[in-house]
DNA sequence: CTGAAAGCGCTTACAG
DNA sequence: CTGAAAGCGCTTACAG
């Protein structure tokens, strides 16, 4: 490996100077040559490991992701990803696989790797003993002070909701994923409020995973009483369950079931018949998310916590 | 922050000690629980990118994936994960969006950034000059000497054309994928081979991209023609789209228009009707790259370069 | 504008 | 078994 002390010498000028030259610091164009020149000669690349451990910042955040499975974040990701090669800083990509108990050693290894921020897709416990800057992205804990950016979910729980009635709908079935998932909870809180404002009776089944098997599970089971005229699922994967099980039993959509979905992700508008959702906005979620550590990290860190929220968007298509 | 020298000072020890405590030499009884008791009174993790700088060694291999998008990827993440996991080295994800030109940035960076070991699943121009230990993943640069693995893809596209021929259809069109992509080329490499060998004349079209849009247009343009009576697709998302496509034109599948897809994604199974598929092993794909670039980063880097090819497998299902 | 020197937080011979 | 010291490859005052 060739070092800044080897491109020193071949350029006959001091380590300094070449750090110097790395970093923009003031260097007569004489030596400037002399430096570009020995950096080719030797194709020397600096030792980013040194410089961090050097200046105690490593232009790198970390990104925690809890379900590469889920479409609904690459979006995400990519919006992180470009805002952050914008300000010429690395994301590093972490994915704890659902796994609460490994959030915690993901994001203390990433720490300990020097990351100068960290965006979280995954839930913490304790958000507040990070010690680097942190925003959390989606799955906000609802207590503790952190800057954190997500969709408007009561909204987004009224606006499939609004539409829904609009139709004609009164039996709209909500069929909610996990409770404990804030998002989740933010969306049954609009669509309740919806159905109570309209007058009529909010009815709710709890999803134990915000998957597709979920969706077709529970909509084979309730589906038989035949009450039901719309139903509203906590995401599109789990919509796009409801579709299936709902094709299965020889049900016309959206004829003799309405489905809406939640997310709107890539798939929804390739399915068929194409799903209509509510759908977040996933590049700008990772966007904010990457503008706020890049601000907290590099410009100002003390500051209140701020929270923003984005506003999610009707899409209707096929289902509904 | 708290180092090793607090450690060191509050447990009355100097600081080789600490650091022997910390990587296991020899210490006595005594300062071992002196040294336990101040490193958790003082709350103190080991600083990485120090240890990392000192040792050459960062414990720690990057994993470069060209498109999150694409759900071929999360399993083959999470087989290198956990083989990772269990070796207690870390995965560093990048991904480069499928740009060409960003995987030779990214790469450099990671090395900067001192992984011991890299897995490449985007291609690479010139693998042979990246200096850590390589090894390809699915994307096999035919020429050049470097570990990989991947499917038996030569195999996967003669089980796909054996099973439709065994179905009786003779006009199997093959809606490959860009061709530049070894696995695309490979596999209809295997699906000439059968029709050849069968006696029939084997009929593709290249697709510019591996998704749904790309197979939903391509089909709809050449189910006019009316010829065919199956398609074998050179991924599942493209298959996807070739059923909507005919599904739109009203064809029953599989009764008018056999198909059948590649990758053996989870979605696959889940659509309506379920796709037929000739699956990748994809755990397996990242363990196997996992356990490579393990072995040539920290057991034995010198030896003959090694080329795996993992077994596909046929998952007969709703649509052939 | 420039170089020698100290320091970032660890590890690892080396001499006890 | 243990500690002082040198070194990993950089950056950054400091003195010129």
């Amino acid at each position: 490996m060739t070092t800044i002390r080897d491109v020193a010498r071949q350029a006959e000028v001091g380590v300094a100077t070449v750090s110097r030259f790395l970093n923009g610091g003031y260097i007569s164009d004489e030596k400037k040559s002399r430096v570009l020149r020995a950096i080719h000669e030797l194709d020397f690349r600096i030792n980013e490991v040194a410089r961090s451990l050097s200046t105690g910042r490593s232009k790198a955040v970390g990104l925690v992701i809890p379900d590469l499975n889920n479409p609904f974040f690459p979006g995400i990701i990519h919006g992180v990803e470009e805002t952050c090669e914008n300000a010429g800083v690395m994301v590093m990509l972490a994915h704890t696989a659902e796994r609460e108990d490994r959030v915690e050693a993901v994001i203390n290894n990433l720490i300990q790797r020097g990351v100068d921020g960290l965006i979280s897709a995954s839930g913490l416990e304790n958000p507040s003993s990070v010690s680097v800057p942190l925003v959390m992205l989606d799955r906000v804990n609802g207590t503790s002070a952190v800057d954190s950016v997500r969709t408007d979910h009561v909204q987004g729980g009224m606006i499939a909701t609004r539409y829904l009635l609009s139709k004609g709908h009164r039996d709209i079935l909500f069929l909610s994923g996990p409770l404990q998932n804030t998002g989740a909870s933010l969306r049954l809180q609009g669509y309740r409020q919806m159905m109570e404002d309209a007058g009529f009776r909010p009815q709710w089944i709890e999803g134990k995973r915000f998957d597709f098997a979920e969706g077709y599970a529970i909509a084979l089971e309730c589906l038989k009483q035949g009450e039901t005229s719309a139903i509203f699922a906590g995401n599109d994967l789990m919509a796009l369950g409801v579709v299936r099980a709902a094709m299965e039993m020889g049900l016309q959509i959206p004829g003799d079931l309405s489905v809406i979905g939640y997310d709107g992700i890539d798939l929804s508008a390739h399915t068929t018949p194409s799903l209509t959702t509510v759908a977040q906005p996933m590049y700008e979620l990772g966007k904010q998310a990457a503008t706020m550590v890049l601000f907290r990290a590099y410009e100002e860190s003390k500051r209140v916590c701020e929270r923003v929220e984005l506003t999610p968007k009707l899409l209707i298509r096929g289902t509904a």
